[in-house]
Order: C-alpha cells, then structure tokens, then sequence
DNA sequence: TTTAAAAACTCTACGGCGTAGAATAATTCG
DNA sequence: CGAATTATTCTACGCCGTAGAGTTTTTAAA
C-alpha cells in the first residue's frame, strides 16, 4: 500500500502493477483468480510481499479492475446505435474475459468500470433528446443486463457467447428508439 | 446421496430435508451461505454427516436452490403486465433473500429457479401475439437483468432495493407493448 | 440367540485458503 | 560504523471442503 519511492530502504523487485500484471494474466490463463499462494509462486517471491502493496486480496482485486477499465470503448461519434453496441460488446468481453471480478466490481464505490460505463453511455446517447427518467431506466435495465448475461456465462463454461448479446441489444435500441420516436 | 428408506440399518436423525431447511434458514439469517462446519454444528452433527445425504457442499446448495422454486409467482391471469411485475418481484425477492446462490443457480442444468421462471414467463405473455424472436430476445434482456441486479443488490449491502426494479422493468413492458402493437 | 449385513454417523487428517505479527535482509544517510 | 528506512520472508493461526477409515445402531437371516 504506502510505499514510499525514495532511495532509502532496500530495493524492491516487486511493485503493485508487476502484481496486478501478474495476477490479470493468471486469471486470462487459467479462467479464475488466483489465489495470493499460487500469484506469489508466479512472481517468486512469499505470499505475504504481496500485502506490502496491498491491504488485502479484495484491495487487489480493485486494482486489476482498475486496469481494465481502459478496454472500455470511448464513444465520441454521432452514431448512437454503433457506440451503444460497440460500449456494451467491450464491456462484456472485458467481463467475460475476467470471470471472478463481477463481484468485485460491483462492490466497487469509486470510479469503476460500472461507473465508466455509465458515463459513457451517457456520452453515446447524447444525440438522442430522452426524458431523464427514460434515459436512467433503459440504463439501469441495459447494464443490469450486460452484468447478469456476464454471469450467465461464467456459470455454463463456454456455452454462451459474446453474439448472444445482440438480439436482447436489439430490442433494447428498438425501445429506446421508438421512446425517441414519440417524444 | 443415494438415501436408502427400508428399515434395515441404523435409524437417521437427520434427513435432507433438515439439512436444506437449516441450511436455508441460517442464509437467510446471516446473510451468507453457511459454511458445512457451522452448518452441521446447527444441527449438532459432525460435519461429514452431510455428505452422507449430499455428494458435495455444490449438491446440498442446488437442493436449496430447488426448494426456492416454489416462492415463484405462478401466473394464471391474462393480465401480461401484472403477471409480469409478480413474476418478476417474487423472482428478485427470492433472489435478494437468498444472496449468494446466484452462481449456483446459474449453473445449474436441470430444472432450476431460472428454468421455471422461464416456463412461467412464457405463460404470462400467451395473451401476446409476438414473433418468437422478439419474445426471445425480450425474454433473455429481461432474465438477465434480473440476475444483474440481484448481483448488484446483493454487492452494495443494502443500498438498493426490491423498489427500484420498477423502472426498468415499466421500461422494458412499454417496449414490448409497442413490439405488440405493430405485430 | 448369535451373527452378519446394512445404514447412519463420527474421527482423523490432508491440503488449500487469506493473512496477522515478528523477524530478517538490503539499502542510504548521518 | 551505526541507525534509520524500506522490502521481503518466516512462522503460525484459524478457517474451508472433503477423502477414507472406523464406529455405532439397527434389522434380518442362520
């Protein structure tokens, strides 16, 4: 956690992003989190150095979503239909690429991947004139959504994909579409 | 497991049914699913009794999941949206009392709480005429939504509640009410 | 009545987990 | 050289699920 970078003290060979690094590539490999026992293995060195940089496993696990949160695609066309598909295909493939840390992320209460997203969202829409109460409630349903199909997925290993996400997304922009049409 | 009921042998104390009663009523209690020390303790049993009537800690809690089903509202009526909103609220009530079963839920086969709610999803919307695609992609948004907030609710301890899923959930019957009207 | 079979349950133990707390190692500054 | 500072390791605790062998309690056959 509050590790000092000044010269004094002994060289470290560790540091928070070689854990996180470490610790997202295991979890792409092997589809789960590692445990700090089988990181630490990875980075050669005890257990416990781990918690020199991190307060405990979940304050690592904030870490790695932290990370992630670059994948997310960053609107910025007029195209609301391609950015709402392309915002909701990233995020799912970053979800579904990092079982395990759905949880994590929801329990997050500072700027998470959730909270990007949203705001993202907000940003792709903007060319759509929406009443709020519209715009939070079709919100709410779609990121509820991408987080529960992101579930799904983990639990039956492999039988669902990333297409599968395309029909319900459908019908969402269909909906918002016609609550557009009629304002 | 295999749970032989002839009268040979000595007689049992304990029964599967116990197990998922107590298991159920010490999840609902605390919050968490019980870990089989403190569950057998409850039922001042030596933790390895369970595996008598249980293959592993995965089989009792897919028993539990099972037992869940009949709090499911069973839609009768034709009345699609108020079938719908009980379906739908009891779904998440079960969900929301029961924190911590979701993934066992989702990976479950057979037919499991997802699986009814499905049946019965299908049944509350026989006065809709839609095409199958649009019922399935409806269907699937809405299911997974569910899974999605429940996760949130059970994530942020509290903060959310059953209430919220009003919104969403008007949002997405106004969209399938509008699927119907141009059918 | 004894005995064997059967069923229900307990005992002991293993290997895993996160992590607390004390000890040690390696560096820099006075 | 010694003291301070930082990084890392060592040891240990209390959880967890559960494998495998042993024990208790019953019924049915000999």
């Amino acid at each position: 956690m509050s590790v000092k970078t000044g010269k004094r003290g002994r060289p470290s060979q560790l540091s928070a992003e070689r854990i996180v690094e470490c610790a997202k590539a295991m979890q792409v490999k092997t589809g789960k989190i590692p445990s700090i026992r089988a990181l630490s293995a990875e980075l050669e060195v005890d257990p416990m150095a781990i918690y020199h940089y991190f307060r405990n496993k979940s304050a690592l696990l904030e870490a790695v979503c932290l990370s992630l949160i670059e994948a997310i695609h960053n609107p910025q066309g007029e195209d609301w239909r391609a950015e709402i598909v392309a915002l909701s295909q990233s995020y799912l493939t970053l979800l579904s690429t990092h079982p395990g840390l759905l949880e994590t992320l929801l329990s997050m209460t500072g700027t998470g991947p959730a909270q990007v997203f949203i705001e993202r969202y907000e940003r792709a829409l903007r060319p759509l004139v929406l009443p709020q109460e519209t715009l939070n409630q079709s919100r709410d349903l779609l990121v509820d959504y991408l987080h529960g199909y992101a579930l799904a997925m983990q639990g039956s290993q492999g039988a669902l994909t990333i297409e599968l996400l395309d029909g319900p997304l459908s019908f969402w922009m269909r909906a918002l579409e016609r609550e557009a049409a009629e304002a």
